[in-house]
DNA sequence: ATTTGTCTACTACGGATGTAGTTTAGTGAA
DNA sequence: TTCACTAAACTACATCCGTAGTAGACAAAT
């Protein structure tokens, strides 16, 4: 896949306001960001023609003189990138992170249980051979 | 705290190495990296020197006409500010960041219920009361 | 003491990122 | 048709980060 499409910080938030309007305008995205912290019309001009380039959003079509952008990737493909890298910083592995959000109660016992079941069933969705397979044991 | 330091991840594969070395010279540090990514010894001692202006290590002696340095900041404090920028990027809950482990196969089940069996142990360590109160309720 | 090698201190530099100004062009109103 | 707006396109620029060269200090060996 061209998955491997790297974001910063800033383009991210851009992302995550395309992928939840579906597609707006240069003004429309920066609109939607919070007057506090909202910068220049220009900045989120820039940031998008970086998105275009590096082929995360594309024109879509005009309306009046303005030009509308929708995502070209998935939001699940950019997470993917995202934690992978994040991941390098501590050796690889997902443990201890998972460990310091539990201790620092970022992460409770609750959540965790909450996704283990959610893991479980989609595990189960994913090979339903597993079931009949199952099924057949027990029934024995 | 002055926990608020802000390491790349450059810098932090040098922490990495000064907390698990305790105190080194930037040649001991520069030669504890893998060849294939070792960089000049002039690289290593200008990120050294970076993470001295930050005040996550310092200069603990001298020998021959080499420095020793030694972190002064814990690998805990530097995670947690690590995973809290990190959590941002994605509105700031573990949630989603953790369904995506799990979706991914970078975490397992066994992995969560092994965190987890740990978070309930520590749990109960640091709220020991709780269990005089369960003892105290369950006698009853 | 002079040489030789290593270390420190200082400087440099290109690409990435956030930020925004300036110039040009297109559109709708008068 | 011309004017006033607004958007697009291009340019600029400071800071951060990874990377490393160079000059000068200092120590060990001869």
């Amino acid at each position: 896949m061209k998955t491997t499409i790297r974001l910063t910080p800033f383009e991210l938030e851009i992302m995550d306001l395309l992928w939840r309007l579906g597609e707006a305008s240069v003004r429309e995205v920066q609109e939607e960001i919070p007057e506090e912290s909202r910068p220049a019309y220009t900045t989120v001009q820039t940031i998008i023609q970086r998105l275009e380039q590096k082929e995360a959003v594309r024109r879509s079509r005009k309306i009046g003189n303005a030009l509308m952008f929708e995502p070209l990737i998935t939001r699940k493909s950019v997470y993917r990138r995202l934690i992978d890298e994040f991941l390098d910083l501590f050796g690889g592995s997902a443990q201890p992170v998972v460990a310091h959000l539990l201790e620092s109660g970022k992460l409770t016992l609750e959540d965790i249980k909450a996704l283990e079941k959610r893991a479980e069933e989609s595990d189960a969705r994913r090979r339903p051979e597993s079931r009949r397979a199952l099924a057949k044991r027990s029934r024995k």
